[in-house]
Formats: C-alpha cells, structure tokens, sequence
DNA sequence: GCCATCTTTGCAAGCGTGTGCAAAACTTTC
DNA sequence: GAAAGTTTTGCACACGCTTGCAAAGATGGC
C-alpha cells in the first residue's frame, strides 16, 4: 500500500477557508487576479494559505474556464541543438507569459506526430506548437475545432488555420550564391538530407534557382538525416567526383560540420582556401574556432517572440499568411575574400 | 470576443452517453482498464466516442484520482548536449511508460528552481526529476508531503527523501589519472568551471587525490559556466603559465572542447603529442573528427531506465542510498599510446 | 436619518471525471 | 423453474475549483 503523511495529502481551498475563517469562495477571489476581495480578507487567506502550504490546484482550476494554461511542444530529435535552443527559449518565453510547457517528442519509435498531438487533447492544452513532424490533416482539424491553437515553425505545409512561422529560405539562398561568386567559386553544389522537409527543400531549389540566374548548375547531394554523418557521406560522395565542388552551402550547420570534417580530415582540403562552405541555423559549434563557420543564423528570439503574442493575444486570430523571417549571413572564416553585408 | 465553433468546445462522456444509449458511468469505465463493462456496450461506446471526437479529460482524471499522469522535468540550459540528450531519452521514456512531461526551465532570469518547483506542485505532478539546480529544502520537503516522488540526476546533494543517481566520480577519476600516466604525462591539470556543484567537485577532488597517490601535483583552474567558452578561457590560463601541462581532464566535454581549440589554435599545440585530454560526458561533439575526444560516457539509458522504475513502481519507496552508476572511458584520440580497457 | 450606489460576501450550481453501492440482468446449478 | 451466484449498470456523490446571483455591508449625498 502506498505510504503517504497521516493528513491530507493535498491541502484544498476548504481547508484554508476554515482558518481564515472566511467562505471558500473568498480564497477562490484571493488567488484570482482582478476578483472583488477586501484588503483585509486578502491578508487573512493569504495568511492562513501560506500557513497550511497551500497551491491552486491548476487541473481544477482549467476544468472550470476553458483554458488550462498548458502549451504543448511536438519536437523529434530535440537534442538537435538548433531544436534545443528553440526549445528553450520557447519554454523561457511561456513560463514569462504564465503558461506551462508540455513536451511531446515525436522521436519515430512510438507512434506518429498524431499520436502525441491527440495526446495534446487529452490534457487540454490551449496550444500546441510544432517544430518537427507534420501532422495529418485531420487531427490538425481537430485540435483547432477543440479551440486549440497551433503554430508550425520552419513547417510551410498547406494547412490552413495554424499560425505558420518560416524563414525566408529563398533569399538566403540568393546571398549564398552572390557571397560564394564573389569569392570566386564556381563549381557549386548543395549538401541536403533526404527527408524532403518543405523548408528544407525550399532552400535547395533557391539555391539551384539562384546559381541558374548566374548560367551556373549545381551538384546536389542528399543522404539520411539531417545530421553530421550524413554531412561526412555527403562529402564522400561530392569530393570523390571527378569536378569535386569548391563551394557547398549545406542545409544544416550539423550538416556542414560532417562535411568541413570530411573535407579536410579525410580529403586534404584547405577551408576557405579550396573549399568554401556555408550553412544554416547557427548553433553553437559553428562558432567554434574548429569550424568558424559562415552560416545564416536563425532568428531564434523573433520566432519565439511572435508565436507567443499570437498565443496569448486570443484576439486577432488572423494570420491566415505565413510570418516570413530574415535569416542574416553570420559572416565566419569558411568563405575566401572580403566579407559584405548579406 | 473569441470566435469558437458552434457546437460545443468539447464532448463530454455525457455526450457520447447519450449518443450511445447508455449511461455517463458506462463510458467511463469503456476508458478505464480494468472496469466491469460489457463486450456490446464497450462496442456501442467506442463508436459513439469515435463518431463525435471524444477524448478522455485528463485533467477532470486527475482530479479523481490522485495521480495526474504528469511528471516535471525541472532542468536549466536545457541546450548544453548532455542535458539535451537526457532531457531527450526522459520523455521518450516517459511517454512510453504512459506519463507525460512537463518541462520547467530554471534559467536563472526568472526566479529559481524553487519557484520552479512550486509550479509543480500547481499542477499536481505525480513527480519531478530535477537534473540541475538544487531546491530549497523546504520546498523539496513540501513536494515530498504532497506524495510527488523526487530524483536528483547528478546532484549528490544531502537532501533524505528524494531518489538519487549519481555516477561513480571517483572512479572515473582515478581511471583518467592512470591513462595520463600510461601515456608519459606528468604535468596534470584539471579544467573545472566555478559552478561548485557537488558533483564537478568530485570529480575535482578525485583527480586531485588519485594523482596526489602517485606523488603528483595537479594544477587545477577554474572558470565561469560549465560552457564551450570557460574551456577557451582555462586554456589561456594553463598554457600561458611557466610550466604548462601535458595532460588535462576536462570536468565536461564542452570545456574539453574550448580548450582544446584554445591548446590548439591559439597555441600551436598538437594533441594527443603534445597534450593529452580526457573530457566527460560523451556529447554528441567529442565524436566529431575533429575533437576524437576521449571522454567518459554518461549511462544516459541506465539513468532514464532507473529513473522511471522508480517512479513508477509506487511500491518500494526504498531508495535511502543513492544509486552510483559507472561511467566508462571511451577511447578515440587524444590520448596517446596504447589503449587498455578502463 | 434615509435612500441610492458601490463593494464585499456566501450560497449553490456547475466543470468532467471516477467509483462505491445497490438494483438489475444474466448465468449457472440443482 | 427457482435459488444462488456472477456480471453489468445506473445513481449519486466526490474531487477542487470558478462564478452568477442575490443578500449584506459600507459609503456618500441630501
């Protein structure tokens, strides 16, 4: 049998009642912001409350108004560390904003995003916000009929009704081709995974659409996750060629990291001297002096700040076109020549 | 005013009750493993659950029962690998054994761990796994009282009540003094960050006194965060001096990192000949080419596996001692010589 | 001192669920 | 076919909270 303390293991808004000496409903009025409460009576509850240790039960608490102030995050592979800090600053900002974050991780084994965002259901969240996976159809329809809010960062699917989050990965792409041109390269390729995300596949085909402006064609390469060791096979297979590249903008820094290592570890290659390279989302190990990489970083603090003014603004559920973010060029050592504003 | 759909927000058991010709108890029980329903009418309700979207209120659950089915994971920089990586495996884990996790970040701006920690108790966690920032007693004490179960990850603090798991610091330690020895090395150092937490001090204090056995003194420096940047900075420190060291033991992988591109980039020095490193954690980085750190492994699947029996075994509320895993060396390359099983 | 106005308070009805209890339905046995 | 046994079912209450409503109390103007 379950070993618990003799009293009660929860103390209830009665019990506080009883010592101040007032009715339930006051403790209620006490702990609800904007309620009708005397001065006196205030100290009287807040008094006996923190004598008996009491807490506002918040599953209550959302069982009476219709939100519960839990925000659900569906991520896979959070320990990506561009997920990870999304994931952070998210939690950061939710907690500032009064609400509670529930993590649902998608990771393939057990079931699919579905699963989870049904789970999102069961709790009642007000919100949920994807960072990976896409969900079905239905079950988004369904969160939304529940009068839950969703917001799909990087996700630019066709659904309508969330409030969708995305960088401007064409224009990235443009900057990475006039900053490789200028620094002289030529033989160009892309370095992309083989999942076939919609963000990710837009900025392949910006990329190849850029250099085609310039009469210059691109080697693309896709392999795996979006990963280190699909960064290093990436490399095996672009340098082995023939017409190995001297420029590769890679999808993913995690990507490039695979890919500068290969480079130089198992092919001998000077960066930027030989091979020049940038990449995208700026995490931390691109800063490293190891790697120095050139790399667009993503706005982590705007992303976050815009999706939770739309989550807690309830007005406005406008937002029927995607919020499109700059990613600036973080300017590092992976690239030959003088750097210029992108 | 909030624009919602017609019907109602959600439907209730009563709803689908209705709609199934039985009563609101016969629903409840279809949802509950374990209760007396017929084969026809569990039939008839799941049909009328799956006709008009029912999901279970697991909030309104968890206020009958006592367990709300949510466990918090109260844990700061969640973006450093290794937090990342638990956090990861935790939720994973979690949400195969039916909890959900609720993610408290204790990133100092807002408050402490103990507001933090509070927040839990709001929520009525059925636990809360703290893997970094240690609570005020009170406030543990009081979670304890409230029947939510406790682990400390990493945190041998004095506290009696919650489950701990630690590693085997000590040991760890004298096995990294003995690969330096093997090695030729002489000069040790120690590369800690000033954070004190126990268990960084162990390590600290274990390599300090494995090396004082063998008559060697162990210059130690200390420095900021437990961050990539502390790492660059102890380097400076080290090398800078008269005598500096031929062998460092990194408190973390991620300082391990700085100061090996420090040692190497800003030094000239080669690694593993002319300094030898050992680092701890096994991040995700330390199998990067261009690191090949060797570095003790964190039993990131034994913590989670240990961490969640024990939370879900309600029995057994044993636990006085905490539990020491072992962290074993994982040798790439900056060590030099032979290798031996560690 | 009296009435109108405003604030504070307690009552009671809900929110959506689990569950003990007794009645009802079904099954077995003789 | 009746008695005994087993399962299934519905009622009603509980969980801890919010909130509309009306009564009570405080305040102010005349």
């Amino acid at each position: 049998m379950r070993v618990r303390c003799l009293n009660k293991t929860f103390v209830s808004a009665g019990d506080v009642a009883q010592r101040a000496g007032v009715s339930r409903s006051a403790v209620s009025r006490t702990f609800t912001p904007g309620a009708s409460v005397s001065e006196e009576t205030r100290q009287r509850v807040m008094e006996a409350a923190q004598a008996l240790g009491y807490h506002v039960n918040q599953l209550a608490r959302g069982l009476m108004r219709s939100e519960s102030g839990i925000v659900c995050l569906v991520v896979s592979e959070m320990d990506t560390p561009y997920r990870a800090r999304l994931v952070r600053a998210l939690t950061h900002e939710l907690q500032r904003a009064g609400k509670v974050s529930m993590l649902i991780n998608t990771d393939p084994s057990d079931g699919a995003v579905d699963t989870a965002l049904r789970q999102t259901l069961h709790y009642r969240a007000d919100a949920s916000i994807l960072l990976s996976g896409l969900p079905d159809k239905a079950i988004t329809r369904l969160c939304l009929d529940s009068g839950q809010r969703i917001v799909l960062i990087n996700r630019d699917d066709d659904i309508e009704g969330p409030f969708r989050i995305n960088l401007d990965d064409g224009h990235a792409a443009r900057v990475a081709v006039s900053a490789f041109l200028r620094a002289g390269c030529r033989r160009l390729a892309f370095a992309n995974s083989a999942v076939g995300t919609p963000s990710l596949m837009a900025r392949e085909h910006g990329f190849v659409a850029a250099a085609g402006e310039f009469g210059l064609n691109v080697t693309v390469a896709r392999h795996g996750n979006t990963v280190y060791e699909s960064g290093r096979t990436v490399a095996q297979t672009l340098f082995s060629g023939l017409q190995p590249p001297d420029a590769v903008f890679c999808v993913n820094d995690l990507m490039a990291c695979g890919l500068m290592d290969a480079a130089r570890h198992e092919f001998g290659l000077r960066i930027p001297e030989d091979l020049c390279v940038i990449g995208f989302d700026d995490i931390e190990q691109s800063g490293w002096s190891s790697y120095a990489l050139t790399t667009f970083t993503q706005p982590v603090d705007e992303i976050v700040k815009s999706s939770i003014a739309w989550l807690v603004n309830s007005e406005e559920a406008g937002g029927k076109r995607p919020v499109r973010l700059h990613a600036p060029l973080i300017w590092r050592k992976t690239i030959r020549g003088v750097q210029r504003t992108g």
